[in-house]
RNA sequence: GGUGGGGUGGCCGAGAGGCGAGGCAGCGGCCUGCAAAGCCGCGUACACGGGUUCGAAUCCCGUUCCCACCUCCA
C-alpha cells in the first residue's frame, strides 16, 4: 500500500513516506478563539479527523497538534469594547469551539497547546532569527520586531509567488509601514501599545509586548514535533500569508519544518466563502438543531476535503437519508446475527484505494453504499446468505469506522434518551405492536393502521418483516 | 497584475482517453393486506468553440464564467 496526498507546495500528488517509519506527525492549525465557531472551522477539523484516523487505519503511529490562538488583536478589540476580560472571553471561545469538535465527533488532538504558554519558545526563536539576520527589531523603539522577508531568498515558495510580483497591500496603517525594511516584513513581537491591558504584555529581551500570529505556530511546532516533521494542515485561506511565513521564520532559523503541505477547501454560502469578515457565517449549532450529530459529520465530511463545499440548508436532508440508509442496513443486520457488533474487520480493498489516493471520501463512500446493496441483499436472502450478510456488516463497520461516521459508535448515542426513558417507551410500544398484531390477523387493517398511524405521529416508525414488526425513533 | 482551484445529469458529488462511481430526488416493477424499508430497472451529463485520436468529460489551442489568496480569516 502506498498513501499518496496532495502537497499544496509542490502542487501534486506525492508517494507519502514518514520521516520515522511507523510514525506519522500532524500539525494543523486550529482557531483564534476571538469569536463562535462556524461550520468552515469544523469541517477543517473533521478533514483532518479523517486524515489521522485513515493514518491510523494504515498502522501508523500517529502525533497531532493542534493549536489554540489564545492572543490576537481581535481578541483584545472585543475585550475593550466589552469589557470582559481578554483571557476569559478567549476560553469562553475556546470552550465553544472544544464543545463544537466534540459533539462532531473529532478525537482530541494529542496536543493542543495555546499561544500564551510558549513565550519562552517564540523568544527563543526570535532569537535565532536576529542571530541569523533575519529579524530586526523597530528602529523607532516600538519594541517590534520584523521578520525580514528579503533575507530570506525563498520567502514565497510555500505558494510559488515572487515577493515583486504580489500586490501591495493596501497601505492601512502607515505608522507602522515606516518601521518596516519591506512591507512584506511581518510582525514577529509585538511591542506593547498604550491602552493595551498590562496582562496582555510579556517581558521580552526586546521590551514588553506580545507575540505575532505567524510566530505562534512555528514555536509550538518546534516544542512539540521537532524541527521536522510530516504533515502540515490547515485551511486554504492560510496558505497566504501565513503559512508561507511559518515556513520562512522556521526553515530560516535552520529547521527544516513540514514535508507536506495540506489545506482543506473552504465552505462558502451562496457561492460566496464563509467567514467573520464577510458576515455570511452559519454556526454548528445551526445545524445542530436540523439533524442528528452524526448526520451534521456526514455532510461536512463527505466531498472531497479539497473541494469547495457550498452549504444549501436543504442538503442536510439529503446526507439524513444517506446516513439512515447506512444505519438501518446495520440494525437490522446487527439484529438478524444476534450478536455484539464486529469490530476488527477490514474495508473492502476498493475502500483503501480510495483513501489512499488522497483521502478520496467520496468514492470510498461509494463502497460503503455498494456494500450496504450487497449487504440488504443478504440479508433478503436469508438464512442462505448469512455469512454474506457478516461479511458485508463487518465491512461497512470498518470503513464507517475508519470515517468517523459508525453509526453503532456509542459516541452518536447520545439522542436516544436515557436508558430508563427507553425502556419504559418501549414498553408502551411493544404493546401497541401487539395490539396491531392481532389487528392483522383478524385482517382488521383499519384497526391495524391506525395504530401505525398514531405511532408516526408520535415520532415512532414501525417496520414490517418476516419475523414481525420493529419500531425506531425517526430521527432527523 | 501575480498565484492556486474550479465549471459534470433535477440536486449533491467522484472520475480524468474507450465500460454512465455513489448518494438524494423522480418514474416503473418486485415485495407488502396497504404502506414503509429493501431489491431490480429507468437518466445517454461533463461551460463554449476549434483541434489531436479509430475513440475525448478526460489531451492540445482559444474563449468564457466562477471561487480563493496576495490585508485578519479554518
Amino acid at each position: 500500500m502506498t498513501l499518496r496526498f496532495y502537497d499544496s507546495a509542490s502542487a501534486e500528488v506525492r508517494d507519502f513516506v514518514p520521516l520515522v517509519a511507523g510514525e506519522a506527525s500532524l500539525y494543523y492549525c486550529g482557531a483564534t478563539v476571538q469569536g463562535e465557531p462556524h461550520i468552515g472551522h469544523v469541517r477543517s477539523a473533521i478533514a483532518f479527523d479523517q486524515l489521522t484516523r485513515w493514518l491510523r487505519y494504515r498502522g501508523l503511529q500517529v502525533t497531532v497538534v493542534r493549536n489554540v490562538t489564545d492572543i490576537d488583536d481581535k481578541i483584545l478589540a472585543k475585550s475593550a469594547e466589552s469589557g470582559e476580560q481578554w483571557w476569559a472571553l478567549a476560553y469562553r471561545f475556546e470552550q465553544a469551539f472544544e464543545d463544537a469538535y466534540d459533539a462532531l465527533g473529532v478525537e482530541k488532538p494529542t496536543y493542543e497547546p495555546r499561544a500564551t504558554g510558549h513565550i519562552p519558545e517564540m523568544h527563543q526563536l526570535i532569537q535565532e532569527l536576529m542571530d541569523r539576520g533575519h529579524a530586526y527589531p523597530a528602529p523607532d523603539g516600538s519594541g517590534d520586531v520584523y521578520f525580514d522577508v528579503r533575507s530570506w531568498s525563498k520567502y514565497g515558495s510555500l505558494t510559488r509567488q515572487n515577493i515583486d510580483d504580489m500586490q501591495a497591500a493596501p497601505d492601512v496603517e502607515p505608522e507602522f509601514s515606516a518601521r518596516k525594511k519591506d512591507p512584506r516584513d511581518f510582525a514577529l513581537w509585538k511591542g506593547h501599545k498604550a491602552g493595551e491591558p498590562a496582562t496582555a504584555a510579556w517581558a521580552s529581551p526586546w521590551g514588553p509586548g506580545r507575540p505575532g500570529w505567524h510566530l505562534e505556530c512555528s514555536a509550538m511546532v518546534g516544542k512539540y514535533l521537532g524541527d521536522a516533521f510530516d504533515i502540515h494542515g490547515g485551511g486554504l485561506d492560510l496558505r497566504f500569508p501565513h503559512h508561507e511565513n511559518e515556513m520562512a521564520q522556521s526553515q530560516a532559523a535552520g529547521r527544516s519544518f513540514a514535508t507536506f503541505w495540506m489545506h482543506n477547501g473552504l465552505v462558502t454560502y451562496r457561492g460566496e466563502k464563509m467567514s467573520k469578515s464577510v458576515g455570511n457565517t452559519v454556526g454548528p449549532a445551526e445545524l445542530l438543531a436540523q439533524a442528528r450529530p452524526l448526520v451534521v459529520r456526514y455532510y461536512l465530511g463527505q466531498a472531497n476535503y479539497r473541494s469547495v463545499l457550498d452549504y444549501r440548508p436543504d442538503s442536510l436532508t439529503e446526507a439524513a437519508a444517506a446516513v439512515e440508509r447506512i444505519e438501518g442496513f446495520m440494525a437490522n443486520a446487527m439484529k438478524v446475527l444476534a450478536g455484539p457488533g464486529p469490530g476488527g474487520g477490514r474495508a473492502p480493498e476498493a475502500f483503501e484505494a480510495a483513501m489512499d489516493d488522497d483521502l478520496n471520501v467520496p468514492a470510498a463512500l461509494a463502497v460503503v453504499h455498494e456494500t450496504v446493496r450487497h449487504g440488504n441483499t443478504a440479508l433478503a436472502a436469508g438464512a442462505a446468505e448469512r455469512e454474506a450478510l457478516g461479511t458485508a456488516l463487518q465491512q461497512v463497520w470498518a470503513m464507517t469506522s475508519a470515517l468517523g461516521i459508525n453509526p453503532m459508535d456509542p459516541q452518536w448515542k447520545g439522542d436516544v434518551g436515557d436508558d430508563g426513558a427507553h425502556k419504559a417507551l418501549g414498553a408502551l410500544v411493544e404493546a401497541q405492536l401487539e395490539a396491531r398484531a392481532r389487528a392483522r390477523t383478524e385482517k382488521d387493517w383499519a384497526a391495524s393502521d391506525a395504530i401505525r398511524d398514531s405511532l408516526a405521529a408520535a415520532g415512532i416508525e414501525i417496520a414490517d418483516s418476516a419475523d414481525g414488526a420493529s419500531w425506531s425513533l425517526r430521527k432527523a
